[in-house]
DNA sequence: TGCGATTAAATCGTGTGCGATTTATATTTC
DNA sequence: GAAATATAAATCGCACACGATTTAATCGCA
């Protein structure tokens, strides 16, 4: 190990980016009672209404063990409602109450705070996101 | 939010991505002994020994209430020892055990192991690294 | 010198992540 | 069509993260 080896390291860059961003997003995610994995379930699920938990976990990259008891949270706090799917029964559908929806438009403003919480230009964020997207793909290879 | 606005996410790559290095970090820490955050600590102190539990978390963007339990963890499972500075008895100095130095030679192979997952080449890689480290300080800021 | 302010860890409660297992439903196969 | 298999969630236990508070030691300054 030669000096600094954590400040030259990828996995550790990409792992303290994460909790500074988490770290972003708490006080901007806060006056919408979301943490940052909550927000993104309903990102995913603002985009798309009805998903299965799998479903939610493909695009999140989370299986029910992590998802269950987050889910659970959301509809305790009225943003979601689960339910068996009726035509298979293993499955729990996941969609959004009218309170769920319309926090969409308090949350509109969030990316826009975020970008500016980067420092980089859109170009620049669109160039890092892809780079990262496709290492983390890679990492799942 | 417009379609996929989850997968154009440079916050959710990052996110991601740390999930997919700790999946990579998993199986080959789990010899060791490790957790991925208790990998970083040892690499740390690897690099310099008797940290007190602040000068760690300045290095690692975490805090006492984190790094406590972890550490006790790890002198558990006898690769550190936690002594209070006699010079400063608010600070813990956290040294290395015979066990702890032993296992620098065992972890050897973990980073090229790491490298290989990433499918980059060490340029692209420290490029990369960079990038995010930058981004991070930028979120710190 | 003494006492209020500061600093360093530790503690506590909540919310993820995840390996391993369990439960319930659906599908396959004989 | 019943038993074996497969699939989807849920459950459980453990280890982070972190805001908030507490405890203990040191510092600062009148």
């Amino acid at each position: 190990m030669g000096p600094a080896v954590l400040d030259q390291s990828l996995c550790f860059a990409v792992y303290s980016a994460g909790l500074a961003f988490n770290r972003v997003y708490k006080p901007i995610l806060e006056p919408l009672g979301l943490t940052y994995p909550q927000y993104l379930v309903m990102v995913a699920l603002w985009e798309a209404e009805g998903q299965s938990v799998s479903e939610l976990g493909e695009h999140l990259f989370l299986e029910s063990n992590t998802l269950t008891p987050l889910l659970k949270r959301l509809e305790v706090a009225g943003l979601i409602t689960r339910a068996r799917d009726k035509a298979d029964e293993r499955q729990v559908r996941v969609s959004l109450t009218e309170k769920g929806r319309r926090l969409l438009a308090e949350a509109a403003c969030v990316p826009g705070q975020i970008l500016q919480a980067t420092g980089l230009t859109v170009e620049q964020l669109r160039q890092l996101q892809r780079a990262i997207a496709g290492l983390r793909d890679n990492l799942r290879a």
